[in-house]
Order: structure tokens, then C-alpha cells, then sequence
DNA sequence: GGCAGCTCGGTAAACGCTTACATAGCCGGG
DNA sequence: CCCGGCTATGTAAGCGTTTACCGAGCTGCC
């Protein structure tokens, strides 16, 4: 049946298994009308009587016809994707953000490609440019410090590029100043009358964010006329394993500090651990802070005071700055995000000199 | 300059902004070949001069030429992606498998489309469908009940599909058996002579690997002609707070639990917080155990005894198995990863009776 | 009753690639 | 010297859509 053409003999080459894919042209055959009424249909663009409409609808189903992306993609020039590039998803900060930013996307038609880092700058260029090829649309990055390649990437593709956890007036990003984030810690711990302050910052190569938090403790040191010597500031990856390591090495410094200021909760975490381990109180010995609130933070014994940081938020909202601008809308292209300091247990005021000695 | 053709007034419509992209027909014509010729370089397929692959490459970079992955996709019908659907990334066992998966994927020259289903089994399979809709040639999706609809689906297009954290006969799989770790932690604690052991599950609706590690329980104490009451069987959502709650729930039931099996390690965790609160002693008067072995697992006070899941493991295997199938080899389809029984310090023998009252 | 102005639907030209096929040199053996 | 059989390249036919453009019917108004 339906032998109307001599059946030039099928190809049976490219997909090497699935049964020829059912396409537009098959659908409008099978509902008697043409390919370009199918598409209509499909995008409800232009005129059709509902009849053939209706035709139209029920030969899709029956033929379980869905469109052809790629092809549409193509003669539309547009994706309907986006890329994200991040450090880690085992950094849960990270993880929420991108959840937040897919569902975002998901919801204007936009499908997430995801790729991460390591927090390798050379690495990021490549998944970027690997994202760029693929088409996305858009791309969302961590951080404000790459590799200038990205930048014009994207820009001569004119794609627009979210930088995020950062705030640079100069590009579109969504996040905070971690350098206000680092001096407000600092200030806060100093305003309790600690003077010796030591930092178990993250790796800050390759790590603006991280970079910067210590620049900004390094900043309300100074105004207060003391400085962070070398041994007070170790840097050791987002681990809890390496807060230990961390806090163990400022522990072995001289004078030993009466306050430490973590990179991030999970470092913090480790140097809780270690300050347990070695019989040392916390706050009372030892005031540990750390950054980004996470969701265990405030159940540590004694609980975390720490910065908390909106990480959920600045997924959604990155997603919505690229939804926006593809949609043609000039939207505000620098998006600050409220951080917090939540003052917990964890820290105390600087024990009085001679209190333990 | 290059004034050969009349110039059809270049259209100005789709990409609203972008200059006009530059094609394989560009590098041809600034190379002096053919356009087949650049996709010969391009590919390395067919013999090209050497002189002539020279001029090419150049003609590239000096135009910064990139293939257009839609044509490339229509043309050969393959999109080169993956799509993954994760319960959720907030959960850092999942977010470490899509790490791994995508990792590895990415070494094979795929990209992974990443999308979440919030446990919820209609969205799952909205989110499969859409993936499926953008041309993915695989699937990865967690554990192993799902809306029918979705192994349909794959296997009508030839797209493979991986079931995780689950093992089933029947379907390609990357997991373990979730009733046989519920019956280990069960028995184990069995042994320790608990005779009144109390469950804080995961929401076992839309979730067979949560309702499996309950059945694996059930099953052990069953084995030993006990049951396992309504009162003694709490259902909540993952998180540490839902532990807490949980553990109240399960406190305040007669005869109260001597032992008590979370459904994963943030109900544990929160378990762990509440029984401090309420000054109950761990392990001593009760017994706390998990399932994952989340980074934080080991740093507990007391540290959680759990069931350690290899979760970078399962997102690495997942990616295997489907560049395997994708690469036309037969692998097999059942992969189980190992998983093992950490005995930390929340659990201990059972209090004798009478050891408090 | 003619025709302007609808509404609806078809035709065909892209979109940017890959690749089967044709073609054009060129080499060397008979 | 001719020609078989290379190798290197070009030509052109799609891949499955979207969409500009055209034409065909219909309505209803003068």
C-alpha cells in the first residue's frame, strides 16, 4: 500500500540503528497537506483552518513526530541553548546555582549544556569555546578572571556572556564583591578585638573570588594598621580535609591567632575539626568564620558564623539576564546580590591576653 | 576590496545582532578550494595536498571559522550530546556522578545537556522528552522506575538509554542494589542486638531507590520475625532539617527505637543533631546510620557509620556505557559498582535493657 | 455580477554542512 | 605512447526545517 513512488530505495547509513526518523514531510503526507502547513501548525505561524489543523495534530501523534532541532537550528540560526561553565559541582554553591540556572532556562525553552573546570583557567577556555561550537546561545561563567579569549569569543559572536559570583562594572555579571565580603569579616572580627587573624584562603590562582576575599582582609587590616604576614595565610582547595591541614599550619605560626577567616564553609568546617581535635574551644580559644552559608553551617557544633551568600539566586538570576537579553530587552547588565554575615557561635570575642597562657 | 558577486543585499533578520557568521563557503572562497575541501581538512576525511591543507587551516584561523554544529548535526544525524536528568544537584551525591559523567563525556567529544526532575516522575519525563527533542543520542536518567513513556521513547528513536543507582536485569543500568544496602544495614545492626530499630526514609513516592532500601530493611527484620510498624517507618524529604524532624517523629513512639536507619546522610546528619539536642547519647542509647558517605560523613561526632555509594564511579560508567553503545560496541548492559559498609562510631552495640530507665 | 481584500495553503529557496560521484592530472608499465 | 589506476579536487545532492512569495478561492460591497 501507498506504493506511489518506485521507492528509491531507502538509506541505511547514518543513524546505524533506529527506524528512519519520521519527519515533517511525512506528517503532511500522512494528513494531506503540504510540509509548510505542518510547520504552521507546529509554531502556530500564520493562517490555518482549524479542519487542518486538527489533521495536521492528529497525524503528529499517531506518527509520534517530534522536530527536527538540528535542522530547525539551523535555518533559524538559533539554539535555543545555553552553556555554563563552572569550577566544580562538588562545591554545593555551585551545584544549587546551576540547578536554579537550569530550571530558569527550562522554563523560557532554553536547555542547559554543562560543563566544568576544574577551576583550571585554560581548561575553562576550552569547555567555553567547545559550548561556543556547539551554538549555545548564551554562556554563564564563575568568576570575573579568565582568559581574555572568552570575552572575545563570545562578543564576536555576538553571544552574550554572564559572569557570575563577581561584580565588574565593566561586564554583565551577577554577583557580589568578595573583596567587601573578606573586609567585612575582617572588620567584624576585629571590631570583637582580635588582632591576630589568620586565613586558610582557597587556591587563589585561577580563583578571583578567592583572591579577592583575601584581598579584602588584607584591606581591613591595614586600616587598622596591622598586616597579614605571610604565615598567617594559607591557601588550601575547597575541602574539608584541607581546612584541617589549613588551620594545623596557622596553628604551627607565630603568635598563633586568635581568629581564623576561611575561604569558604568547608574549609571553615575542616578547621572546627581541627581545633576539636586539639582540645582547642571554640569561640573562646578560637574564632573560625567561613563564607557561603551552606546548608550544614548552622548545625556545626558550635554553629558556623559565616557570609551568607545567595547562590540559588544568582543561578536564577544569570539565567535571567541571558533570557532577557535574547529576548532583545536591554536590561541592567550589573546584578549585585545581598550577602549577609550571620554571626553564629563559632565566633567570640578575642580571648583576653594571659586568658589561657 | 573583493567586490565579485553584486552583493544580494546580505539578509539582516535572524541573529538580530552578530555580524554575519562566516560559513565554509568563506574559507573556501579566502583559500582559493572548494567548499568540500574545507570539510575534508576540517574532518580529515578524503586526501587533501599538503600545501592546499596548509592554505586551509589558515583561511581558517584568520577568519576564526567554527563549524556550524546544527548543520553538522542535520547532515550526519548525529548531535554529538547527552542528556543527563538528575533528581536534583542540591544533593551532592548526584551533583558528583554529573561531574564524572560529563568529564568523561566531554574526553569523547560529547556535551552533556543537563536537566533536573525534583523527584518528580512527570516532570522527569517532560524533561527526557525535551532532551530527546533537542537530538541527544543517549540518556542518562537516576534509578530505575520511571513513567514508561520515557523507555519508549529512547528505544522508538535508537537512543540509548542508563538507568542509575539501580540495578535492573532488564535495562541497561549503572548502579547497585538498594535492597540489599537496606538489608545490610538492617542486618548489621541486627546483629549489634537492636531489636527495635526505627526508620527515617526518603520520600519513597517516585522514588524506588528510597522505597527499595525500606523493602531491604523490612525484608531483614521480616527475616527475623520482626516488623517494621507504621510509627517506626518516617518518610521526609533529604535534607539535614528533615532528619531532625524526622528523629522527633520516631522519639516520640513507643517502644522508642534503639537504632535508627536514615534513608542517606543528611537525614542522618540531622538525626545525629537532634539526638544531641535531646542529650540522648550516640551511639550508647541510640544507634544512627546513612547511606552515601557524603565528604562530611567521617567528621561527624560521632562519626557516621554509613553505606559508603560510589558516586563519582556511577557517573563515570554511565558516560562509559554509552560511548561504548554510541560507538557501535556491545557492552554490557548491567553494571553493578560496589558498595560497602562503613563502620564508624553512631552505632554500637544495643543498649542493655534497663541500661538508662 | 465584478472585484477588492480577505484567509488559507502550496512552492521553493535557503540554512551550512557532508559526501557520493565525477573529473582531471599524473605516473608507470606494457 | 597509450591507458589503467592512482590521487587530489570540484560539483551537487541532499539533511529537515522555516518562511517569503504566490495563487486560489471566498465574501460581501458597490
Amino acid at each position: 500500500m501507498d506504493a506511489d513512488t518506485p521507492a528509491p530505495r531507502r538509506r541505511a547509513r547514518r543513524r546505524p540503528a533506529g527506524p528512519d526518523r519520521v519527519s515533517a514531510r511525512d506528517v503532511a503526507r500522512h494528513a494531506g497537506v503540504s510540509i509548510a502547513t505542518v510547520s504552521r501548525v507546529l509554531n502556530d505561524s500564520g493562517p490555518v483552518a482549524d479542519r487542518v489543523r486538527r489533521l495536521v495534530a492528529q497525524a503528529i501523534d499517531e506518527l509520534g513526530y517530534t522536530p527536527n532541532a538540528a535542522a530547525r537550528a539551523l535555518v533559524r540560526s538559533r539554539s535555543e541553548t545555553i552553556g555554563a561553565v563552572v569550577p566544580t559541582l562538588e562545591n554545593a554553591t555551585f551545584a544549587i546555582a546551576v540547578e536554579a540556572l537550569q530550571s530558569r532556562l527550562r522554563q523560557a525553552g532554553y536547555t542547559l549544556l554543562l560543563a566544568s573546570s576544574g577551576y583550571d583557567r585554560s581548561n575553562e577556555s576550552t569547555q567555553v569555546r567547545a559550548l561556543l561550537a556547539r551554538g549555545v546561545e548564551g554562556v554563564m561563567v564563575v568568576g570575573g578572571a579568565h582568559d581574555p579569549e572568552i570575552e572575545q569569543l563570545c562578543a564576536a559572536r555576538g553571544v552574550p556572556l554572564v559572569q557570575t559570583w563577581t561584580l565588574r562594572p565593566d561586564v554583565a555579571c551577577v554577583g557580589f564583591d568578595n573583596r567587601a565580603v573578606g573586609r567585612q569579616l575582617a572588620d567584624y572580627l576585629l571590631d570583637l578585638g582580635h588582632r591576630q587573624i589568620g586565613v586558610v584562603a582557597g587556591v587563589t590562582r585561577g580563583n578571583d573570588r578567592a583572591a579577592e576575599r583575601v584581598a579584602g582582609i588584607t584591606e581591613a587590616l591595614a586600616a587598622r594598621g596591622l598586616d597579614l604576614p605571610r604565615e598567617q595565610l594559607i591557601e588550601r582547595p575547597y575541602r574539608i580535609a584541607e581546612g584541617q591541614i589549613g588551620l594545623r599550619a596557622l596553628l604551627a605560626s607565630e603568635p598563633r591567632p586568635t581568629a581564623v577567616i576561611c575561604g569558604n564553609d568547608l574549609l571553615a568546617f575542616g578547621a572546627m575539626l581541627e581545633a576539636r581535635k586539639r582540645g582547642i574551644r571554640v569561640p573562646d580559644e578560637l574564632s573560625i568564620a567561613g563564607i557561603d552559608d551552606l546548608e550544614f553551617a548552622a548545625d556545626l557544633d558550635p554553629p558556623l558564623t559565616t557570609i551568607r551568600v545567595p547562590a540559588e539566586e544568582i543561578g536564577r538570576r544569570s539565567a535571567e539576564y541571558l533570557i532577557d537579553r535574547l529576548d532583545g530587552q536591554t536590561v541592567a547588565t550589573v546584578t549585585e546580590v545581598a550577602t549577609s554575615l550571620i554571626v553564629r557561635g563559632s565566633t567570640g570575642p578575642a580571648p583576653q591576653r594571659g586568658d589561657r597562657e
